[in-house]
DNA sequence: AAGCTCACG
DNA sequence: ACGTACGTGAGCTTA
C-alpha cells in the first residue's frame, strides 16, 4: 500500500492558472469563460500522472480569518478577485469533487494553515507528503517527510522546494522561514516587516542568531547601531508579524488524514470535462481507461493459411469477386527505377483465404488474366503503397488501374505523425495484430521490396498471404477513420488520384543534356583543382578540405581565427562562420568556394551523369507521398526538387534539364506568396487581406506598415526586412530566428514582430488562439483538415514545447499549400487529359509544377494551368499564378 | 550510423 | 532564463 499525500493550495493554483492562461480566452459554446478551470486540470492531472498519490486533499480558503481580526490590514494591498476568474471558481471546486479529491476549508483560517495542519497529522501517519503551492509561505512546513512543489512561472513549471533547496536558494531552513518574512515583510500580505531590514540582512541576521527569538533576546550584540535601534524599537512588532505570518499546525480538521485516500472518479470527471467542452482532457481520461482494458487480444498473430496458385487458377479466383476489392501485393528483390524483380504476387479478397501467385524469371512475360485485371479499371484494388506496385508491374509492361484505397496514404492521414507508416506497425497500432516480417536464410528481416531471390516459395507465400489479409482488415477501420476525421475529400479526391498521376511524373521523368552536363564537370572539377592548390598554399599544408574537423584546426588552431560558434563535436565551419570569417584572413573565402563548388559538382553534377542514360536520358525520381510531417511530397533518389537556382553556377546546373525535343518546351507555373496567402486567409487579417485583394507588392507593403513609411519610400533594404519577417511569421517567429535571417541585433529583430503585430492585429489573434486551439484538441488541421498530432504543446521543457508552439504556427500554412497544389496537380491532370493536351505534368517543387508540352498546345496548356491552380480553391484573397516558359529548366520567361 | 554541411521551397 | 527560425534529402567524413 502507498503512503504518498498531495496536499494542494486551491486557490494559489487557481490564481496560476488564471495568469498563465489569461491570453487563452477558453470559452464554452455558451460563453463561460474556462481557461482557469481548465489549467487546473491540466495541472492536477499531471500532477497525479507524475505523482500517483494515495491520498489527495485540496484545502480551500473560506473568507475572513483570524489574521484579518488580529490585522486589520492584512492582505490590505489586495485587489478585488478578478470578475473573469471569480465565475470559475465554482467549477473549479467541481472539478476537485468530479475527481474524487476532499475538498477541505475550515471557517476562520485560511488554506495555509489547513495545509499546515494536515500534513502535520499526515507526517505522524507516516505518510509522505507533497505540497502543491504557488505561495511562499509554505517553505516553512518543508520538513522530513514534506516537501513543496511551487509552482514557478506558468502551469507547468514545479520546483521541488526541500530542506536543501531552502538552504542552497536561499540560505534558511524552514524553522527559519516564518522569522525571515517577519524580518523582511512582504507587501503582497501587506506585512512592512522591520524598516531598514530587506532579504540580505534578513538572512545575515537569522544565519548569526538562528531564530528570531534568540536575535530579539541578544539585541544588544547586534554591531550596527543603526540596526540595534531599530529593532529594539520594532521588538513588538516584528514579533506580531511573525505570529501573523507562522501557519498554524493544530487547526480543527472536519477529516482525519487517512480519511483523504484518493480514487480517480473517471465517469464523473469525463462529465464534467463533457459539461465544459473540453474535449482533450476527455480524451486524457478515457485513453487511461482503455490501457486498463486492452481492446485486443495482446500478441494476436496475424499468418493465415496461403493458398499457392498455379497460373491457371488465377482466373478462377479474380472471377469470383468482381465487385469486391482485392488487396495485392507483390514480392520482389528489387522496386526502384533501375531496378525490380518480382518473384510473386499476394491476392486476398473477403471471405477467401489468400492465395499466393508465382512469377518466376526476371523479364518472363506475366500470365494475360493478370496482366489484363491488373489494367482493369473496374476491378477494385486494395494496397499498402499503390506506386511501387505500379512500378514493378512497369516493369512487365503491366499497366495498373482500379486502385481504390491505398492503405499506406491513409494511415499517413490518420496517423498525423504518431506512428511508423510499415504495414506491420500499422497493423499492430489500429488492430492490435502481430505481423510476422518476412527473414532471409540468416534471419535477418527483409522488407517484400528487397528479398534476396533465393527464399523458399512458402516462405514468399506466406509473407504476401499475411499482408494482403492485413490490407484487407485495414480497409474498414481507416475508412471509418478517414470519415471521422473529415478527411474523406483530401484522402478520396486529392491523395488517391495522385497516386496515379506521381506514378506517370516519375516514368516520363526529365531529359537531361548529357553533354552540358558533361562540360560543366570538366569546368567545375578544373576550378575545384585551382582552389584546392590554392588552399592548400595559403594554409601552408596539404589537408582534406571536406573535413570539418581538419578543417577546424587550420582555421582556429594553426591560424588562430575566433571560434564563432560550436558545434557538439568541435568548432562549427559552416558558411554562417566561414562568412564572419572572410575578412580576416584569404582562406577563409577559398574554404567556401571549395565547398560550393564541391557541393555542386558532387550532389548534382556527377549524379545526375551517373543517372543519364542512352537512349533518352531522362532522369526519374520517386515521389514519396507519406513522409513528410505537413503534408508536402518529397522527391529521391534523385531529389529534383532542391536542383540549385539560388546561385548563378547553380543555375547552370538548371539549364542541363531540357525538353524532350525540338518541338517541345518547359511550362513551368508557381504559385506566388501561397503561404502568406493562406496565412490572410486564416487569419482574415484586414491589412493582410486588402494587401492581396489589392494585388499589391506585399514585401513592400509589409514594410510600409512595420517603418510606417508611404510604400513608395521603402529602400530595397527595408523590404528585405520586411521580406524576412514575413518568413519568420510562417516559420512561427521568433527575435532570436529573425535577427539571424535578417542580420540585426536580437533587440531590433523584437522590435520588428512588435511592430508586425501591432499593425496586424488579426494575425497575432489568429496564431494565438490557434495555439490554444492546438494545446487543447492536441493537433493542428491544414485547410483539407490535414492533421498533424503536436503532444508537445504541453511539454514542461521550454525546449520542446517552444518547437511544438512553432511547428503549430508553420503547419497550417505549409501543410494548406500542399493539400491546394495537389488539388491543383489533380484538376489539371483531368483538364489536360479531358482536352487530350500534348502536356506532360514532369515534377512538382511545393509551390511550382513544371510540365514538358508540344509548342502548339503551349497557349492552350498555359490556360489551363492557370485555371486549375487559381481556381483549385476559393480562398478570402485571389490565388495568383505565375506561368513561364522555356528551352531548359533554368531559362523561364 | 551519426554528425555536419548545404541544396531547395 | 531556457535556445530557436518551418519542411525536406544527399554527400562526405568520422566514429
Amino acid at each position: 500500500m502507498g503512503n504518498k499525500m498531495l496536499v494542494i493550495d486551491g486557490h494559489s493554483l487557481a490564481h496560476r492558472a488564471f495568469h498563465a492562461l489569461k491570453d487563452q480566452q477558453l470559452r464554452t459554446s455558451e460563453g463561460l469563460p474556462t481557461s482557469a478551470v481548465y489549467g487546473v486540470a491540466t495541472m492536477v492531472l499531471r500532477l497525479l500522472e507524475d505523482e500517483n498519490p494515495d491520498y489527495l486533499v485540496v484545502a480551500e480558503d473560506l473568507g475572513k480569518t483570524f489574521r484579518h481580526e488580529a490585522y486589520a490590514d492584512y492582505k490590505g494591498t489586495r485587489k478585488e478577485m478578478d470578475e473573469e476568474l471569480r465565475v470559475q471558481m465554482p467549477y473549479i471546486k467541481e472539478f476537485y469533487e468530479s475527481l474524487g479529491a476532499r475538498v477541505i476549508g475550515v471557517a476562520g483560517f485560511e488554506a495555509d494553515d489547513v495545509i499546515g495542519t494536515m500534513a502535520c497529522q499526515a507526517q505522524a501517519e507516516g505518510l509522505q507528503v507533497c505540497i502543491v503551492t504557488g505561495d511562499k509561505d509554505a517553505f516553512q512546513l518543508v520538513a522530513d517527510g514534506v516537501c513543496v512543489y511551487y509552482t514557478h512561472r506558468g502551469i507547468t513549471n514545479l520546483v521541488r522546494v526541500t530542506d536543501r533547496y531552502l538552504q542552497e536558494k536561499h540560505g534558511l531552513t524552514p524553522a527559519q522561514w516564518a522569522d525571515y518574512k517577519a524580518l523582511r515583510g512582504d507587501p503582497s500580505d501587506n506585512i512592512p516587516g522591520v524598516p531598514g531590514i530587506g532579504e540580505k540582512t534578513a538572512v545575515k541576521l537569522l544565519k548569526e542568531f538562528e531564530s528570531l527569538d534568540n536575535l530579539l533576546a541578544h539585541v544588544e550584540e547586534i554591531a550596527n547601531e543603526k540596526l540595534k535601534m531599530v529593532l529594539v524599537t520594532h521588538t513588538e512588532e516584528v514579533r506580531r508579524w511573525r505570529e501573523l505570518v507562522t501557519i498554524k499546525r493544530d487547526v480543527p480538521l472536519p477529516v482525519a488524514a487517512s480519511a483523504c485516500r484518493f480514487k480517480m472518479d473517471k465517469e464523473q470527471l469525463a462529465a464534467f470535462f463533457r459539461k465544459l467542452e473540453f474535449r482533450s482532457l476527455l480524451g486524457k481520461v478515457k485513453k487511461v481507461k482503455e490501457e486498463e482494458v486492452p481492446e485486443v487480444a495482446v500478441g494476436a498473430v496475424l499468418n493465415p493459411e496461403t493458398r499457392t496458385l498455379k497460373g491457371d487458377d488465377l482466373p478462377a479466383f479474380l472471377e469470383g469477386s468482381s465487385d469486391q476489392p482485392v488487396a495485392v501485393q507483390f514480392l520482389a528483390t528489387a522496386a526502384t527505377w533501375q531496378q525490380g524483380e518480382v518473384l510473386g504476387v499476394a491476392l486476398a479478397k473477403e471471405g477467401d483465404e489468400p492465395v499466393y501467385l508465382p512469377l518466376s524469371g526476371s523479364g518472363a512475360a506475366w500470365p494475360e488474366p493478370l496482366v489484363r485485371w491488373l489494367a482493369d479499371g473496374a476491378t477494385k484494388k486494395l494496397a499498402h503503397d499503390g506506386k511501387t506496385q505500379m512500378l514493378l508491374a512497369d516493369f512487365y509492361g503491366a499497366s495498373w488501374d482500379g486502385l481504390v484505397f491505398d492503405t499506406l496514404l491513409a494511415a499517413y492521414l490518420v496517423s498525423g505523425g504518431r506512428w511508423n507508416l510499415s504495414l506491420e506497425n500499422t497493423a499492430h497500432t489500429l488492430l492490435g495484430l502481430e505481423l510476422p516480417v518476412l527473414q532471409d536464410e540468416k534471419g535477418k528481416p527483409r522488407e517484400v521490396f528487397a528479398l534476396p531471390g533465393s527464399l523458399p516459395e512458402a516462405d514468399l507465400a506466406a509473407a504476401g498471404g499475411r499482408r494482403t489479409a492485413a490490407i484487407l482488415k485495414l480497409h474498414p477501420v481507416l475508412a471509418a477513420r478517414i470519415r471521422q476525421e473529415g478527411v474523406g475529400a483530401l484522402f478520396y479526391e486529392v491523395e488517391m488520384p495522385l497516386v496515379r498521376i506521381l506514378f506517370a511524373m516519375e516514368k516520363a521523368g526529365v531529359k537531361v543534356s548529357p553533354e552540358r552536363l558533361g562540360l560543366l564537370e570538366e569546368k567545375f572539377t578544373r576550378q575545384i583543382k585551382a582552389v584546392e592548390t590554392e588552399i592548400y598554399q595559403l594554409a601552408g599544408e596539404e589537408f582534406n578540405i571536406s573535413s570539418p574537423k581538419q578543417l577546424g584546426v587550420v582555421l582556429f588552431d594553426r591560424l588562430g581565427l575566433p571560434v564563432v560558434k560550436k558545434t557538439k563535436t568541435g568548432y562549427s565551419t559552416d558558411a554562417e562562420v566561414l562568412e564572419e570569417l572572410a575578412d580576416r584572413h584569404p582562406l577563409v573565402q577559398k574554404v567556401l568556394d571549395y565547398r560550393g563548388l564541391v557541393k555542386l559538382n558532387s550532389t548534382y553534377v556527377e549524379a545526375l551523369l551517373g543517372l543519364a542514360a542512352p537512349p533518352d536520358y531522362r532522369i526519374h525520381t520517386t515521389f514519396n507521398q507519406a513522409v513528410t510531417a505537413t503534408g508536402r511530397l518529397s522527391s529521391t533518389d534523385p531529389n529534383l526538387q532542391n536542383i540549385p537556382v539560388r546561385s548563378a553556377e547553380g543555375r547552370e546546373i538548371r539549364r542541363c534539364f531540357i525538353p524532350k525535343d525540338q518541338n517541345t518546351l518547359f511550362l513551368s507555373a508557381d504559385y506566388s506568396q501561397i503561404e502568406l496567402r493562406l496565412l490572410a486567409h486564416f487569419a482574415g487579417d484586414e491589412k493582410l487581406v486588402a494587401a492581396f485583394q489589392s494585388d499589391q507588392d506585399i514585401h513592400r507593403r509589409t514594410a510600409a506598415e512595420i517603418f510606417n513609411l508611404p510604400a513608395e519610400e521603402v529602400s530595397s533594404e527595408l523590404r528585405a526586412r520586411a521580406k524576412a519577417v514575413n518568413f519568420g511569421i510562417i516559420y512561427g517567429i521568433s527575435g532570436f530566428g529573425l535577427a539571424k535571417g535578417v542580420g540585426v541585433s536580437r533587440k531590433e529583430a523584437e522590435a520588428f514582430i512588435d511592430a508586425y503585430f501591432a499593425r496586424y492585429q488579426g494575425v497575432k489573434t489568429y496564431l494565438e488562439q490557434a495555439i490554444a486551439k492546438a494545446r487543447e484538441e492536441g493537433y493542428v488541421t491544414t485547410i483539407m483538415n490535414r492533421r498533424r498530432y503536436l503532444p508537445d504543446l504541453k511539454a514542461r521543457n521550454f525546449q520542446r514545447r517552444s518547437f511544438a508552439e512553432r511547428m503549430a504556427r508553420n503547419t497550417p500554412i505549409q501543410g494548406s499549400a500542399a493539400d491546394l497544389i495537389k488539388l491543383a496537380m489533380v484538376r489539371v491532370d483531368a483538364r489536360l487529359r479531358q482536352e487530350k493536351l500534348p502536356a506532360t505534368m514532369l515534377l512538382q517543387v511545393h509551390d511550382e509544377l513544371l510540365l514538358e508540352v508540344d509548342r502548339a498546345a503551349l497557349p492552350e496548356a498555359a490556360k489551363i494551368l492557370r485555371e486549375e491552380m487559381e481556381g483549385a480553391f476559393a480562398l478570402r484573397v485571389p490565388l495568383e499564378v505565375d506561368v513561364k516558359k522555356g528551352e531548359n529548366w533554368g531559362d523561364l520567361a
